[in-house]
DNA sequence: TAATTCGCTGACCGACCGGTCGGTCAGCGG
DNA sequence: CCGCTGACCGACCGGTCGGTCAGCGAATTA
């Protein structure tokens, strides 16, 4: 089985394709780009991308699974560590954060793809991906509560929930509070995920006025 | 000949014009929406929409000026009350949560808009209006703070953001992650909203092992 | 009753869509 | 040198897009 990472040495004009798409279709969604930007952008006829992804769902798909497979790839890396739960719990949600900033034209597509699928009219492999992480999340906190460091009355999935939900919300709604006087964090990523875990693991509520 | 306000009493074909806007805008998007799509759902000719409404991007303006004023509208209803602010913000985070389901369409809408609005693409108006109801949401921790009920070393527009995201991935990644086997709260919101402020009130660490 | 307004429509327009087709050209095995 | 392959292109196809317009029928007004 020699399949080594590269596709191929050609100088085919397939990658500067997929890049032009995948910029195009996150900026203005699927509908909104024409074959004939897309090949502006990228540099070639609209005729060659059909010569090389037949359809504009076949190339839409393509794109969709390379961001699955970049995201699932830098996800693999956070996953070693042999440090306490709150340590990798942190390293977790401050390394998705970096994912998701650092690709931010994948992520956007990804949501617009949940959003989607509520309709019907999205691509099932964005949700499997989701899904796969979730679940990796879910069983790590789950450990955690093994382990006697996280408390075991909470349902797993619903801390995981409130770990991704705060990353999703900084990736997608920053643009339209940053300019806001109340936040402070808008622009430093790592202030903000510490200040999520800060406060996850401690609570929000004072602990000289409890019930 | 630009009318005013048509709130007129007749019984003209803007009503069910908007309406059929708002469901095929929500579900596909703007660009993937023709209006020859809009008119037969609403009963109409596509020319009576032009009639009515001049343009695409002035229906699609509308739609979304409607939405947000039923969602201020909304959110108005929840600030009376003089409970504790664990009450108060309980009842927010599910009176917020429920606003957003009994209103998916437009929940989506603005969630597409404000991806839209990191590439340049969208209306200012949706960012205004999350922007107001955040900064509102961000006073209510403040005085919380002040009154000795809540961590008075946390940023409130930290608090406001996991409050806002929990709910918001609620709606955007439950319909993926739903039928994963450790997600047990899918279809009761309530027992999620629960879940969620007892979550951050308290803290997810386990208070026999804290350091 | 005649004139006017108004909501509404089908017919129509130029532009652009996704996709196809005939053909060019460089590279490569024989 | 030949014959073949595949990347690539300009021109073109049927169809749909957002948008326009003249005119119809039913109210409203005078």
């Amino acid at each position: 089985m020699n399949q080594s990472v590269s596709t191929s040495t050609t100088a085919s004009a397939v990658e500067p394709i997929l890049a032009a798409a995948e910029k195009l279709f996150s900026e203005s969604g699927f509908a909104a780009v024409s074959m004939r930007q897309i090949g502006d952008e990228a540099g070639v006829s609209k005729a060659n991308i059909f010569h090389h992804f037949g359809t504009k769902d076949k190339l839409y798909k393509t794109v969709i699974q390379r961001i699955i497979q970049a995201s699932t790839q830098l996800l693999d890396e956070l996953d070693s560590g042999e440090d306490d739960y709150h340590a990798r719990l942190s390293r977790f949600h401050r390394g998705h954060l970096n994912n998701i900033l650092s690709n931010s034209q994948g992520a956007c597509l990804l949501l617009q793809e949940s959003l989607a699928i509520r309709s019907g009219h999205g691509q099932q492999m964005a949700a499997e991906l989701l899904g796969k992480q979730f679940n990796r999340l879910v069983k790590l906190i789950y450990m955690g509560q093994q382990a006697g460091e996280l408390r075991q009355d909470l349902d797993p999935a619903l801390v995981a929930s409130m770990l991704v939900s705060a990353n999703l919300f900084f990736f997608d709604a920053m643009p339209v509070i940053a300019h806001l006087d109340s936040v402070t964090f808008a622009d430093d990523p790592d202030k903000y995920s510490q200040g999520v875990i800060d406060l996850l693991f401690k609570g929000i509520a004072s602990r000289e006025n409890e019930k």
